[in-house]
DNA sequence: TAGTAAATTAATGTATACAATTCAATAGTA
DNA sequence: TACTATTGAATTGTATACATTAATTTACTA
């Protein structure tokens, strides 16, 4: 078994009332069915989603610590509002962070873990090429995701997990961002697994931060030219 | 006013009992007055605090999400397990953060804040001098809190207050690690902040990693030698 | 006596009820 | 009319009560 998905696996256990809640709004506000800066109301989300108020409370408690909501004393929560300006901070924490997290994975990863790697780019080769599609699916199919876990670093891992990871995703969704970079994003991902497989830390932390960071600067190009400055309008 | 301390005084504004209690259990943690692997009963604390559960409950939440406690489903909380090998990860990940915000810091600061890091640097070394002593107090008072403060990128200042910094006091205070490193340490904070207030991003960032890197191989090299393996026991 | 199973206890998860605060709307006054 | 003050509705914060799960103890059997 390839310990990269085996927390896939045992977290398939029985999920409480507000663990179930937080996924429902995460998802909501991951797909824009609950739009940035829309306010999230207790008694209004209990009575939809047929539970009480506790388990809404537990979770938006745990959607403001991963960054989705915002919580005012006395007044309630909103989803947060999106902007060019946290998107590339948010670029900017994850050049270093997941820089970190390809080093620690090279200079540790299991044998079976770098084949598994090396599979998921082999499987993502045909779609690319036939529709010049590259987007990353969420969980253990996006590679970002992967690096991550399998670095070995706990405090590294919790930390992308609970404060980056969702936020990193609405990010991806809202501002559509599908499409662009497909062929070099790629070509780049290629280059950090191989590194990885070469157990070469050093090499898999410069790549992975060039690897960001051009696509930082490939969304500032963008902002620049006026495009996509503003999240995109689902319906 | 010094913007870095504006956030100091907007939230002296009253607080939910739900922070009061987060605060109480959280300082119990760092001192040691709850110790690692405890469990926090909610109705015991319920009772000694003389609230009801739900504020209880909010506080744990958000502790857990700070990374000072672990929750189990039905079963509850208990606070964390302290290692040599967690600290050491945290090391890793403070070099790559806190070397950013010292980055941006030195990037955007103003010169009202510059002034008010060198008065902080001025203030320590009186009692450097004459006790030996360089503890960093919590807080505004704190130079690694501060940088990263006034570092301009609120993911990142969230990130790290949410995720890191309460964690790291709880280190810094049950592995004692005071006393050792003082003169470089101070040494170091002191080109850091030379380098911010000349507007030197780039060296800023290097320099914040030398200095993380340099307390996190002196850790080590204790560890190797067997002293202070474990964390110091707290009356 | 050792080991397993049932039952009891106590904790967490969830629901409901009340209190305090915010926001908006309305009324009153300059 | 414009501005302030007051009142009311609705929401959040907190408390209490019930349901469900986990852990421990006790009892029973091999």
């Amino acid at each position: 078994m390839y310990t990269i998905l085996i927390n896939k696996l045992t977290d398939l256990s029985k999920k409480s009332l507000s663990d179930k809640v937080f996924h429902a709004i995460r998802e909501m506000i991951e797909t824009g069915i609950m739009p940035p800066g829309s306010k999230i109301s207790e008694p209004n989300l209990a009575k939809k989603l047929d539970v009480s108020r506790v388990p809404i409370r537990d979770a938006i408690l745990k959607l403001q610590s991963c960054g989705l909501v915002e919580r005012q004393m006395n007044v309630g929560a909103k989803v947060i509002t999106l902007s060019a300006a946290k998107l590339i901070d948010i670029y900017h924490i994850r050049e270093r962070l997941e820089g970190l997290a390809a080093k620690f994975t090279a200079e540790k990863i299991s044998d079976k873990d770098i084949n598994y790697l090396l599979l998921l780019l082999e499987n993502q080769k045909k779609p690319l090429k036939e529709k010049q599609e590259y987007y990353q699916e969420g969980g253990d199919l996006d590679i970002h995701y992967l690096i991550v876990k399998s670095c070995n670093n706990e405090q590294l891992i919790q930390l992308f997990n609970d404060s980056l990871y969702y936020l990193i995703r609405v990010y991806r969704f809202q501002f559509g961002m599908r499409g662009r970079r497909v062929n070099s994003a790629y070509q780049e991902h290629k280059a950090i697994v191989n590194a990885i497989a070469n157990r070469d830390g050093e090499m898999a932390e410069m790549l992975m931060r060039q690897h960001i960071r051009a696509s930082r600067k490939d969304i500032e190009e963008q902002l620049i030219k006026g495009v996509s400055s503003e999240p995109r309008k689902i319906i």
